[in-house]
Parts: C-alpha cells; sequence; structure tokens
DNA sequence: TCCTCGGACTTAACCGCATTAGTGCGCTCA
DNA sequence: TGAGCGCACTAATGCGGTTAAGTCCGAGGA
C-alpha cells in the first residue's frame, strides 16, 4: 500500500529528553533542567556529570517545551514587504540577514524570516506572530515617513528594533555638523519610542558632495529611492542642507524620486540627459538604478566620466562589473544587521529602547567620477 | 530605576488561550479544540458559536502549544550556505523563497531561513533543528554531486525536498531526446530517496543551442558556475550531448567551470578572447556573469552581438541595464519554490517522495545574440 | 419497559521543559 | 541537645494545546 519512494522512509530516531538525562544520570529530571541552565541547587558534581550525559545524548531542549514553560520562543521575526518582481537585484537584504545571524545563531535564536506584498500584509502578519507567540521580537526594515508599523508592535507588546530610522535623527541626536537649523519634522515626537539603528546618511551625503564638489561639480543630481521611506526623505533633506552649506543653487542641485528599479532608474536619466541645462554628476540610491543610468550614458554616446560623472548609494559587484567601474558608497551592511540584532537582544533582555548609529559609510572612489567638464 | 525610554513600555496584553474561548462560550477546553480543529464530537451549533468567540478575541493558536502536543513545529527550514562576500547579487534566491512563502502562508507555516558560511555549518544547523524540534522539514539547494546533506537528513528522518535536484535525472526519468547513451553516474543509485523537484537543465541547453546554433555559431563556449554543484555537471553534461547531436566540435564547443563570481566571470572571458580561435558565443551560468563577461567585451571594442553573442543563464534587471540587453533564459523562480513548498508539505502528510519536474525555461531573445561573424 | 447505542460533551492525562514548593540531611550554635 | 539553617536534591505544578477515556442523555429496537 504504500506509494514507491515511500518504503524505504526510516522510522525517526526518538530525540532525547531530559527524562532520558535524568535516568541515565541517576537524578531527577528537575536536577537536570538546574544543571543545564546554569541555577544553583545542583553540586559542582553532578552539573558536570548531568552535562557529559547530555552531550553523549546529543541532547538540545525542545524549542516548544522551553517556549511553552519559560514564555521566550527563542525566535526573532523580519519581514520584508516588496513586491515580488522587484525582488533580489539588491545585495543589502541578504547581507543584512546574514549579518543578524550571525549574532543570533550563537544565542541559539532563530529569525523567521518572510517575504510579503505591501504593508498591510506584513502588519497582519506581525499580529499573527504575535498572537501565535511565534516570535520574541521583530526586526522591522524600510521605515517610512508614515509608518503604521511602530505604533502597532508598541500596541501588541511586541519588543522591535527599527533598522534605518528614525525619520529625523537629528531630532534625537543633534548632527553637530547641522550648522542649518534642520526643524525636526511635526512627526518627530509622534513616533512611538521603539530601539533603533541608523546610518548617519546626512555625513554619507556630505562625503559624497565633497567628492564631487571637490572635482568641480556644480549641477548635481540625485536619483532617490521611494519617496515614502525614511531614508530617502532623509537623504533628500541631508541634499538640501549639505547644497546650501557649500552655496550651491538648489535649482541644480537637487532630487527626483523612483521605485528603485532599473527602468525608472534609466528612464530619469534620460530626462535628466534630455535638460537643456543637464547635470554633470548624478547619484543614484542603489546599485541597481546607477547601472541603468551608466547603461543610458553608455547608449547615448555620453562618455563617463568624462561627461557625466556617477556615484552609487550602496556598493556591489555592480559596480564593478560596469565599464567604468563605478564610484560607490560601500557600507558594512553585515555590520549593521550584526548591530540591529543585539539591540534587539538588549530590549529582550529587559534593556532600554536605545537609538545607536551604525558605522559611516566611506566613498569607494572608481573610475566613474572625474573632473567637471567645461561647459 | 527605569532606563529612559523604558519607563512607557505598556505591559503586553494577554493573549486569549482557549480556555478564555471555553468560558465564554460555555463549553469545556477540549469542546472548544475540537470545534477549531474540525474534529467530531460537537455539533454544529456549539462548532460555530465556539469559532465566533475566538474570532471575537482573536485567537490564534499558541504556536509552542500546539508543537509540543501536536508533534508539528508549524515551521520549515530553508539554509543558504553561501560565503558572506558573494551574497545576494543573485534574484534567484529571494524570489524562491518568496514563492516557498506564497504556499506556506497560506497554511501558516513559517520559514526558518538562513544563510551560513559552509555546508558543515548547514549540516551542524539541521542537526541542531532536529534536536531542538525547530522545524518539521527542510528545504535543500544547491544540491551537489557529493553531497553528505540527504544521507544525514534521511538518518534523521527529517523531511526534506532536493531543489534543484537529482544530480542525474536521467537516471530517474529518462529523457526522451536524449538518445545519446548518456551513462547514469555511479552516484546516482547511492542517492538516498529524497524529495525531488528540478528543472529539465537537457532541454534549457538544447533551447539555447538551438537559438545559436540556427544563428551559426559553431564555437560557442559555456562559462559554468561552482563544479561541486549538482546542476552545473548537469549543465555541462547537456552541452556536450546537445553539441554531439548537432555534430559540433567538442573541442570548440565545451565549458569551464568558475565560482559563480563577477570576478572569475570576467576572467574566463578574458581567457577565451585571449585565445587563438575565440568563441563566436558564450553562455554564462547567471546573470551576474554575464554582465561581468559583456562589460570585458566592451573594454576591448569587441561588439556584442556583431563579434561575439552573448547569453544569460537566469534573467533579472541585470540582464536589462547592460547595452546591449542580454539575452537571457527566463526561468519562473516563484513557480519553482511553489512546486518545491508543496512537494514538502506532501511528504510531511505522508504522501509519497517524488520527483516532480518544474515548467520548462524559455529564452528570451533580447540583443545580445546575433548572426555569427564570419572569420 | 429495559437495554443498547451513539452523538455531544467533559475529564484527565500528556507533550518536555521551567519553576516553586517541599524534603531529608549534616552542621552550627545557643 | 535540639532548634535553625543551608545545601542538594525531589515532587508537584503549570504553560496551552491535543487526545484518549469516560459520562450523560435521548432515541430506537427487542
Amino acid at each position: 500500500m504504500t506509494a514507491p519512494g515511500e518504503a524505504a522512509r526510516p522510522k525517526p530516531a526518538r530525540r532525547p529528553t531530559i527524562k532520558d538525562i535524568a535516568r541515565r544520570a541517576g537524578v531527577s529530571e528537575s536536577a537536570v533542567s538546574f544543571a543545564l541552565n546554569d541555577r544553583p541547587g545542583v553540586s559542582q558534581d553532578t552539573r558536570a556529570r548531568v552535562r557529559r550525559v547530555a552531550e553523549e545524548l546529543g541532547w538540545q531542549a525542545n524549542s516548544a517545551a522551553r517556549a511553552l514553560s519559560g514564555e521566550r520562543a527563542g525566535a526573532l521575526g523580519l519581514v520584508l514587504a516588496r513586491p515580488a518582481q522587484t525582488l533580489g537585484v539588491e545585495s543589502f537584504f541578504l547581507q543584512l540577514v546574514s549579518g543578524i545571524q550571525e549574532v543570533l545563531s550563537a544565542r541559539k535564536i532563530a529569525l523567521l524570516f518572510q517575504v510579503v506584498e505591501d504593508l498591510g500584509t506584513e502588519c497582519a502578519l506581525y499580529r499573527r506572530w504575535w498572537a501565535e507567540r511565534r516570535v520574541d521580537g521583530v526586526l522591522v526594515v524600510d521605515p517610512r515617513t508614515e509608518d503604521p508599523r511602530p505604533q502597532l508592535l508598541t500596541a501588541l507588546g511586541l519588543p522591535a528594533v527599527v533598522i534605518g530610522g528614525p525619520a529625523a535623527p537629528a531630532a534625537v541626536a543633534p548632527h553637530p555638523d547641522a550648522a542649518a537649523p534642520a526643524a525636526p519634522p511635526p512627526d518627530a515626537a509622534a513616533q512611538p519610542p521603539l530601539a533603533t539603528v541608523w546610518a548617519d546618511d546626512a555625513k554619507a551625503m556630505a562625503r559624497i558632495l565633497d567628492h564631487l564638489y571637490g572635482l568641480g561639480h556644480r549641477r548635481i543630481v540625485h536619483v532617490a529611492g521611494l519617496p515614502g521611506l525614511a531614508h530617502t526623505e532623509r537623504r533628500i533633506r541631508s541634499l538640501r542642507t549639505e547644497a546650501a552649506l557649500r552655496g550651491l543653487d538648489a535649482r541644480h542641485v537637487r532630487s527626483v524620486t523612483t521605485d528603485y528599479s532599473d527602468a525608472e532608474g534609466a528612464e530619469a536619466t534620460r530626462r535628466l540627459l534630455d535638460a537643456a541645462r543637464p547635470p554633470t554628476a548624478i547619484i543614484y540610491d542603489n546599485d541597481v538604478m546607477a547601472v541603468a543610468g551608466t547603461a543610458v550614458a553608455a547608449g547615448r554616446g555620453i562618455p563617463v566620466p568624462a561627461a557625466l560623472s556617477i556615484v552609487a548609494w550602496d556598493d556591489s559587484a555592480l559596480c564593478r562589473v560596469t565599464h567604468p567601474r563605478l564610484t560607490a558608497l560601500v557600507r558594512d551592511t553585515p555590520g549593521f544587521g550584526r548591530l540591529a540584532a543585539q539591540e534587539l537582544l538588549a530590549v529582550l533582555d529587559g534593556g532600554p529602547h536605545r537609538t545607536v548609529q551604525g558605522e559611516l559609510p566611506h566613498l569607494e572612489a572608481r573610475e566613474s567620477t572625474g573632473p567637471c567638464p567645461h561647459d
């Protein structure tokens, strides 16, 4: 009656429990529990013996049982809300996840990773995870200016760390360089106090502008990503501020927004190059658009960097396979993930909701940026 | 005594349990369990009432409790063994994961996704997940010719589906077109009978060769990926078979292996173009190498496709941002993920270990392939 | 009329671990 | 000398479900 291929299925080996350990070590189950969890109540001798037996048996705590009694699921969640099409050309997320897991796996904490279509589904998923007690906390990515998630998570009491927030870091920790009185946006105070790790986009933008300004560029356009995202707005604001600091004309140094796709990146580039006075330098908010923009320039016979300089915000293999190779802003993304994971663990351990800052990115100058051409 | 930012932390709302439902519905806890799990033993009336109350309370089963008693973790695992550097330029994985989750989330099954450095760590992780009963099964990616994972998983009794295996589909389901007596490799029989979803790389390769052969190309090199991977070997074998079928010279139609990186893809391309009789067409095993190869050609002033045709195995935004846009083999990767997830669920439900085949990819002809130049 | 049968529930046991409340024992000290 | 104490350990309970084993009751058959 068994289907082909089913016949040989072996009976799964029974996994050892603390009861097995208790029997072999000649103690009670609770003594085993004490011994294995570093709690007082057992002698050094017994503790060592129990540990040895557990080792021999290859015992690992049943995560469900531990979760049920210990009130900890031993898992964290990360949801990525992205339409399926736009998925995966960026290296950012896998690297972030990789960094996060480096921290988690050392503490035997699992990561539930889920890709969903939109923000609504993401919120529904948080509710479900919360109700099912699947996770002890979540890492929130792609914070937005109008974001329902912090409020939801606060209401649920689900510990969280926002990666890439807050919308206005200046309001939390005033940027020493930001002499210009950049008024904190009205929603800054309204944000529930979730723990946050953030990157100093203002300083990063300053570095890019230093580089381009130093090369003589005065007409610089920033091809940004999705307008709703917090870091997009932050970068746009930073560009304005930094341009003003250098006395640059706001009509020639400005941002345009896209959906991060190669198609919109290319389209934006075409429009920019069609203008009466096209920019001499373009900053793209991700690697994919930068490559697409470079291809557009190549298609029109516009030499890079002789006639147009290009900078990619975020490095990846892509930036090295184009011709010429792209000058890019290099971030330690796995490091950022590690930082976020550590913060979340700290919150779970009862720590305060802090706002910590990731390492500053640096600009890797390659062949796509050069001196500004003379008109 | 509370740290700043901690003061406002709300007491988490208590999540409802079946006990709450039982009280409100005026029945016992087990009646609730029966009602909510579609088991006989309660009247239609009671069932409806219990359901309504559960709905009102927003009840969701505590996954830990269910796992503990029901022997099902309600989660599956997927491990990606990749060195951190090579992470994330391919769109394949996120799309695969997205497809998998489409199937899983409908059944409220979570996915544990983990990125590790190597195969040894991956195996250790399977052991841990098994011992901790974290997952009910796993999806195995990147099968290799010498792969310790199937044996381990079989020994553990951890249900699994291999994505992209087996090494020799011909041995399982003879390819009708494969008239050439391609001897099944020795390890084919040694493979434990894990469930498998696979793509017909032989047919895909045939399509690519049809295209290139039809354009007159007779010197074709396949820049393959990592030599240890099953699908790499399969594609290499397919190229040989298909070349022989068309009477092509094995010295001019051959494969070289790389590590999938842009660097090795570019390096391989340089070597090929340096040869006395360089190929007139190159097939790259992923999009990143194809783009890198195109850049090398551009750097040497070799026009594509006038002097060199290029095909990418796997499509992505990358193939559309180069100049010219790359002819690519388009696969329905999310669909492949859905298929794999369905197979694993079938196995968990006691089904047989089948070997099912994914949809055939098609070749999207773009501007990077053209008629073979005359020598 | 009595007994049986089965549907609709309830009770109780259990999953594997953490944790709290004992228990027995040797030692100290009034 | 016996109350008091601390230590090492055991017994018992609970987490929130599932499930096997009753219990109750009304309908149907002999």
